[in-house]
DNA sequence: GTCTATAGATTGATAGAC
DNA sequence: GTCTATCAATCTATAGAC
């Protein structure tokens, strides 16, 4: 009994947090009230505040859990292609031209980006600061493979060029949802070579 | 008289933008209440109302001429850099590490982008996309001149490098403030080399 | 065009039953 | 932990005087 009840336990949280997603990504942190959350998950705003105590700390869990899920999945897509192109391409679309469902999760992460670079928002630039740590190391640890593999010969040391490969990405995503014709999938592989020192 | 009240009512509307971008920039775009904004500019929420008709109005005349200013002064000090990485410095120090006061632009240009790019907002959209073009075409020039010049080899048509380049600044710039040591000056420079095809 | 005053709606958060 | 009910604060926007 006290299992199942852990469980709805469990299972309140991870939908308030998928809605709050979906909210969040459409009308922006403060424009997505505590109620319209919980009605998208089929709670009520008195359980929010049961499991998440305020907003802020609901954002901030969803800080700590955005972005993993589609991660995984763009790392294994790269690491499916063959050739430095096709991977390059597998980046851009992981990360740029997503299919749905995932279409929404950049979005998402600009909303968060933004919001924790507020100049109130210590605790939370922190937290997501930390994340995007571990997002360089796992850039660096690829980067390194394809310099092993004689791909590329990279303008800067590899856990240099980390931050600046996920920026540029960061970047492009923006720029090409304000103006989906600008830069495309061709565009983004030359300048992604370049950015790389490609060599083949 | 006509004139006197006339200039009074430019100096409102002038007063009320400025507010806005101080505290938009502070507080995001939901954040900022339209009685913040005019009590710092030292007017009242009525008079807001008369300028601008709706608060989304207000914002989308920010949008309009939020970036010239600063864009102007970054472009003077790449024309008076010698070099290609003093140039490269200057695009650096104009877009990621500016001096005060110019320091929160960059702020409320992500928040404008940000809130632009929201599902609904189809009008702040547009309106964005066309000063976008804009800047692309000064940087496209910018980028002409580079090639004749024999600075640079590019890797894609400067119509097309245009928006990747401005992408990476923006992404650069929200990542530096996310995580200030993660990449500096050097860094960028080198960076950018790669980018562009740095002959020299 | 700008002011004062206020309407009308919505918000984040709390109290207490179960 | 989740619900119902509700409060106090805040917000955008409007009305009418000047």
């Amino acid at each position: 009994m006290a299992r199942t009840l852990q469980a709805r336990s469990v299972e309140t949280r991870a939908r308030l947090l998928d809605a709050a997603a979906v909210v969040i990504a459409q009308h922006g942190i403060e424009g997505a009230s505590v109620d319209a959350i919980s009605d998208l998950a089929e709670r009520t705003s008195g359980s929010l505040y049961g499991q998440f105590a305020s907003k802020d700390n609901l954002v901030i869990a969803l800080l700590d859990r955005a972005k993993d899920l589609v991660a995984d999945r763009i790392s294994s897509d790269i690491a499916a292609a063959e050739g430095l192109d096709a991977r390059l391409a597998a980046l851009w679309h992981g990360f740029v031209e997503p299919p749905e469902p995932a279409r929404d999760w950049l979005r998402l992460e600009h909303e968060l980006l933004v919001w924790a670079t507020r100049p109130g928002n210590v605790t939370a630039r922190q937290r997501l600061s930390l994340r995007y740590l571990a997002e360089y190391r796992l850039v660096t640890a690829t980067l390194e493979d394809w310099a092993a593999e004689g791909l590329v010969d990279l303008p800067l040391p590899p856990e240099e060029m980390a931050p600046v490969v996920v920026a540029t990405l960061i970047g492009l995503e923006m720029t090409h949802r304000l103006h989906p014709k600008a830069v495309g999938e061709a565009a983004a592989v030359q300048a992604l070579r370049a950015l790389l020192g490609a060599r083949e």
